[in-house]
DNA sequence: CATTTGCGTGACATTTTCGTGAAGCTTTTC
DNA sequence: GAAAAGCTTCACGAAAATGTCACGCAAATG
């Protein structure tokens, strides 16, 4: 959370640690930078009306790097700053409050954009029904059986088991998995899940990846 | 979508299908009138700058009548021309965006204003006495039984289940579920209706929908 | 009650979509 | 710098989905 006024820092942590969130707190810009790295946050709460107006500026340093690019931002704005969201918007913030709002409603933001972005965390061996994936080894396994497979299937994979229960179109796919701005062949998708399914079908995982006729992908356990 | 501009129209189109939504366009005044109520939209985006200035227009007329007042309007609006925002959000616009914008803050804001207009009904698990649709893992279950039907059956028992306990004709459903401007015979509706009936059969819920004789079909619970 | 109109239903041809193997090219590895 | 591994595209066949029609039944009409 970047926010330079304390009251409303402390406000805040109030009613995300009574969510069960862990809140980091930044006053200013060189603080908010520092603290992206370590630790990484899952997402940011971005006040825009810096002194300075530095809001504006953390965004775009977060965009310009790998690492923190992906970190979705919801950006705090003060009712009637339209300029304001707007350039937020832009620059790619992924929502937004305007100030006053309520807790119930920041609640509800932060719950739909992490569901939308990250629905698990990361860094963590992540097990469905005996197939496991260790972001931090770059491992799979299948029942403790190592399974082997291409960088792209991993990452794949990898984006598959952090965003379970949900159809993805091939395209959103390529954006995820490829990255953006990659001119790629929709259906080269199809390889590479075929690829994939291969190489998790040692104790029947290939089942897990299933077809959505007409809409994508998905990765579910039903 | 209000915009007399073919390109910028075809853009916004392709933009909009691709996040899964169902635009219909109008190039002028009257065009647009008659498209709010049949098809009745869930959202308008207003291009501000229509030759004549019918833009406002367009905006206090559907801000008259009772049946279009409550739909929610995002205008698009010219860089600088702060007169036309005050004037837009006075005459009940809920947003606004700026020319030129980036697709993902359009989506931003669509999603946002639906979802501050209709709270429910986006992206959440529509519950009618034990079938469920999940729009985000594309899943239909009947009292946690699932379901399978094809793409269009899902669409249309989506639109169905968003748009309860109102008749629709043959037209309507084709125009919300098929999409505009696509030349398919009135009677195909009724042979998706009966394989959707025989999909979501399983524990009765096939009296869901009901034909209205002479009129069209309606989901409804009573 | 006879007729007309509208709807349900099964079948079928066509189109769309997806899985799959192979080939060519690029990147990485040793 | 050569070999191996990986990535992308293409082509083809299989499977699913779609749109249309014909027929029969049921509801409305008068």
């Amino acid at each position: 959370m970047v926010e330079d006024e304390a009251p409303i820092r402390d406000m805040l942590c109030f009613v995300l640690e009574q969510n069960g969130y862990q809140p980091h707190t930044a006053g200013d810009y060189d603080s908010a930078l520092n603290q992206l790295m370590e630790p990484y946050p899952d997402l940011v709460l971005l006040d825009w009306m810096l002194p300075g107006g530095s809001g504006i500026q953390i965004a775009k340093k977060m965009k310009q790097h790998e690492l923190t690019r992906n970190i979705p931002i919801i950006m705090i704005t003060a009712r009637g700053e339209e300029e304001d969201k707007v350039r937020g918007l832009e620059v790619g913030a992924d929502d937004y409050v305007t100030k006053p709002f309520s807790p119930k409603e920041l609640m509800a933001r932060i719950k739909a954009v992490i569901r939308r972005v990250a629905p698990t965390s990361l860094d963590e061996v992540i097990d469905v029904q005996g197939l496991k994936l260790d972001p931090v080894s770059h491992r799979v396994t299948s029942n403790d059986e190592p399974l082997e497979m291409g960088p792209t299937e991993f990452r794949l994979l990898h984006f598959f088991m952090t965003h379970p229960e949900r159809v993805y179109s091939r395209e959103q796919l390529l954006d995820h998995v490829w990255g953006t701005n990659v001119y790629v062949e929709d259906r080269t998708v199809d390889v590479h899940i075929r690829r994939l399914r291969k190489a998790i079908s040692l104790h029947g995982h290939d089942a897990l990846v299933q077809t959505v006729r007409g809409s994508g992908y998905r990765f579910s356990v039903k």
